[in-house]
DNA sequence: ATTAAAATGCCCCATATGCGTAATTGATTG
DNA sequence: CAATCAATTACGCATATGGGGCATTTTAAT
């Protein structure tokens, strides 16, 4: 193990994508690709025996999905960095991948010099993303702009899921508890639930707040 | 206004830093920069007389900040993307300005042809960060892997948040109401709430469940 | 000017919730 | 083996919550 070298495994089931990938990443000088998986059940077992700096983990996989590799790996491999690969955009794929603890995301028409600043870049602490993939995500952050509550009533749901209740939201607004449970009535109208915790859920969700 | 170029607009309180980027924006063959504001309230109130395609906001603005700035020009100005524009990489600041409509995040130390790139970049389609920034925004979206509760718990957890009560949790787990209202007691302690609402709130925005 | 929301206020009532306390079993771990 | 903890069950009690209905005033909007 060249320890200059940026070690990289990778994890596909299609060899001939495989071999080009481990072809071009070492090939190149300041890269490492010895140890390659075809499928996730082998890499969950064999990767901790050579734990990589990277590695690049395929979301189609037979079996069981490259996002549920990265879920096991993880724990095993606290130091490793996982970048996903991938054909199709798939919104939830995306971000069962992050929470899963992948720390880049890449489409597979990324061209080789690209995918290996990638790398370079995930090992020196950035997260790269395609930019469709990269769009997605910040676009997850996004409020949604056309919130059905009135000024009023999101100020209460603020409260609501600070856990206040009708009293502390009452007095923190000048009002009566009345009132409020009024406003707490139409807040759930309007978001279709029934209780708070449904309340909560949809305004951090939807960044009703 | 030249239709084949990129119409850029700064604002930016230091003149210095304008103009030099306003230099090296015009001088390049496909962008075109001509209204630049050195406060977001010139800005809200001049830019929608000439909508550029994308607009650097710098953050640390004398008056009302840019974050607020792109808040209230992205309503007036639905077709510009923001590009934000910071000395500091403040957590907060991150996401905030994405919550407000940005459309990426860069470091005032990224040297101008890749200022240059990030703005093709946010027209195309694209998301451009400093990586630092990519890496903060995807963390983000990590589980906390260690959560101090018991499977059990996050089970029970899953189902406050989406509202059920004692009863059909019960119904569910298989288990008695009052088994289900001690996971919860438990669940209340671990996480330091004393509340749905609360423990809701902790769960999603922990990534718990 | 008329209508429609929004914001405010109030009452009753059944049930859900949170808190305190306590006990049993099984599994894990030192 | 002892100790700890998770999971389970149980009871009582004060209060919070959600549902129903109803009324007034202020503030848009048409």
């Amino acid at each position: 193990m060249n320890e200059n070298k940026i070690n990289v495994s990778i994890v596909e089931d299609d060899s001939e994508i495989r071999q080009l990938l481990s072809l071009i990443i070492d090939g190149s000088p300041s890269f490492e690709c010895k140890y390659n998986y075809s499928n996730c059940e082998d890499a969950v077992e064999q990767a901790p025996q050579n734990p990589p700096d990277v590695i690049l983990m395929d979301i189609d996989l037979p079996g069981s999905s490259g996002i549920e590799g990265v879920r096991e790996l993880k724990v095993k491999l606290p130091g490793t960095d996982f970048l996903m690969l991938t054909i199709k955009e798939n919104d939830e794929s995306v971000f069962e991948s992050l929470s899963a603890g992948a720390t880049g995301y890449l489409l597979k028409d990324t061209p080789p010099t690209e995918l290996l600043d990638s790398i370079k870049s995930v090992v020196n602490g950035g997260s790269p993303m395609s930019p469709p993939i990269a769009r997605k995500v910040l676009s997850s952050f996004h409020k949604t702009v056309d919130s059905p509550l009135s000024e009023r009533e999101t100020e209460v749901l603020k409260k609501l899921c600070d856990g206040e209740n009708y009293k502390t939201i009452a007095d923190a607004l000048f009002v009566s508890g009345n009132t409020v449970r009024a406003h707490i009535k139409s807040i759930y109208k309007k978001l279709h639930v029934n209780s708070r915790a449904e309340a909560v859920r949809k305004a951090i969700n939807q960044n009703l707040l």
